[in-house]
DNA sequence: CGCGATTTTGAGAGCCGTCAAGATACGTGG
DNA sequence: CCACGTATCTTGACGGCTCTCAAAATCGCG
C-alpha cells in the first residue's frame, strides 16, 4: 500500500471545469485531512461489502465498481466510481459498506481518516454540505439505473449506459479525439444491466452493426451521442458544478 | 394547503426508538428553522420529476411513493417514503427532483424552507451530519432495490419487496396485531420490481397459497418473516439508531 | 345500486436466459 | 519472437420466464 503525498493546492482536478473551485481556506483544512494517496493495480478489492473501513477516498485517477452480490454469486453492478467520486461514505456513515468496490484500472486515491470526518462537518460546514451533495448525486445515479434495469429493454438499456459512461467521462476530459479509454467488459456491462452476457453480447452486435457504437477492445467511441440517447430515451441534464474533495 | 404549527418538542416522533434523540439546542433550533406543516390527500403529488421546490420536508405521518417515468409512460418507483424520511432533498441541492413524489395516503409533512438549509450546516453542524445520513440511507435503500430488480426473480423480487416494506413499517411501530396498513396496490409493486401486472399478480397468488404473505385490501400480514426473507435471498441488517429532523 | 379502480384468469407470443463450443485477444514465459 | 494459458468475446440452438392482449370478477365508495 504505497503513499506518497501531494499538495491539495496542486491537485490537477480542482481545476477541472466540472469541478467547483476550493478557497484557500479549504484546501488547507483539506491538506490537513488528508492522511495520504493510495495506488492500487486493477482489480484490486478496495472496498467489501458489509466492511467497516477506517478510511474514506476520493478518487483522483482511475475508475472502480460498486457492486453488491446475492449469496450464490449473482451479482449486480450498482454505479462506476470515477475521479472526484467518494468511496467508502456508507462505512463511514453505518459502520458497513452496503456494497463492494473494486479497482479496474490502476487508480490513484486520495486517503482520508474517517474519524475526522466529523471534525469537517464542524469546521468546514461548506465541506459537510459537499459530502451531502456528492451523497444526494449518488442517488440520483442510482435512480436512473434502476429505471433502466427496470424498464428500459435491453437495446435501450446497453444504449443508456453506453451514453451515460461515455459523457460522463467526455465531462471529466477524458474523451480524447473521440475516445474514451473504457475498462468495462461486456461481462460487467451485463451485470450493471441486469442482463445475461450472452444477449449483452448479440444486442450489442446489433448497435455495432448499425454503427451507433464503435467499442472495439478497450476503445469506446460514439458516433452521435444524442442517436443513441433517442435509442436508450434518455436526456442530458444540464451539467452540474460539482465540489471535489 | 392548510398549514398548522406543534412544537418539535412535542412531536410524538422523537420519542420512537429507532430514532437518535436531539438535544435541546437541536430541537430548539429545529422549531426555529420549521416553517409550518402541510397535510395532503392520498393521491397528491408532492413534487414533480424535475421540480424545483422551495420547500424540504420530512414525513411524520402517511406513506408516499417516489418514482421516475420515460416519455412513454413507462413508469419505475424508486422507493416508499414513510416517517422521518426527507422529501424534497435533491431539489434543495440541484434545483431539480430526479423523481417524482406522491402521496399514497393522506400525510402530515414537515415543511422547511430551503434557503435556510445552508444556515443549519452552519450553525448545527450535527444536523447537517444527518442530512447526509439520511441522504446515504436513501442511496442504500436504491442498491438493494437495483439488486432487487436486476438480479432476483420475479418470486424473489416480490417476497423482497414485502418483507423490507414490512420491516420497515415495523420499526415504525405501524404493525399492530401482526397487521401492517399497506397503502400499496399490486401495479404499484409491480412498477417497483420491474414486472409487469399480470405477472406480478400470479407470482403473488402463487405466494399467497403457500402462506407466505396474507395481503387482502390494504392488510398486509406475514406469517413468518424468516422464511420470506429465505425465499428472497435477503437478510436482515443490523438496526440503526437514525436521525430525525 | 352503479361506476371506477383493482384484482384475477386464460391464451399465446417473444424477449431474454441457459447451455455449449468455438474464436479471438492478451499476457507471460520460454 | 513464438508458444501457450487465460480472459473475453461470438455464435447457435433451445427453453422458459415474463410480457401483452383481453375480458371477467371483485372491491371500494358515493
Amino acid at each position: 500500500m504505497p503513499t506518497r503525498r501531494v499538495a491539495c493546492r496542486e491537485c490537477p482536478h480542482h481545476r477541472l471545469d466540472c469541478f467547483r473551485a476550493m478557497n484557500a481556506d479549504e484546501i488547507a483544512f483539506m491538506e490537513d485531512f488528508k492522511r495520504g494517496e493510495l495506488i492500487v493495480d486493477a482489480g484490486t478489492p478496495i472496498l467489501g461489502e458489509g466492511a467497516n473501513s477506517p478510511s474514506l477516498y476520493t478518487v483522483l485517477t482511475g475508475w472502480a465498481v460498486r457492486y453488491k452480490t446475492l449469496e450464490d454469486g449473482r451479482r449486480q453492478v450498482m454505479n462506476y466510481a470515477m475521479p472526484g467520486d467518494l468511496i467508502g461514505l456508507q462505512a463511514s456513515l453505518f459502520d458497513a459498506m452496503g456494497h463492494a468496490v473494486e479497482a479496474l484500472t490502476p487508480m490513484l486515491l486520495c486517503v482520508f481518516p474517517r474519524e475526522n470526518v466529523w471534525t469537517l462537518y464542524e469546521r468546514f460546514p461548506s465541506l459537510g454540505f459537499d459530502v451531502t451533495w456528492l451523497a444526494s448525486r449518488e442517488e440520483r445515479l442510482l435512480e436512473e439505473n434502476l429505471l433502466t434495469v427496470g424498464r428500459r429493454s435491453a437495446r435501450e438499456r446497453i444504449a443508456y449506459a453506453l451514453w451515460h459512461l461515455f459523457g460522463r467521462g467526455s465531462a471529466l476530459g477524458l474523451v480524447k479525439n473521440g475516445e474514451l479509454d473504457f475498462p468495462v467488459t461486456q461481462a460487467l456491462l451485463a451485470d450493471t444491466l441486469g442482463l445475461s452476457l450472452v444477449h449483452t453480447n448479440k444486442t450489442l452486435a446489433r448497435l455495432r452493426g448499425e454503427g451507433h457504437v464503435d467499442w472495439r477492445g478497450r476503445r469506446l467511441r460514439i458516433p452521435d451521442p444524442d442517436a443513441l440517447a433517442d435509442i436508450a430515451r434518455a436526456r442530458a441534464g444540464k451539467p452540474l458544478k460539482r465540489p471535489f474533495l
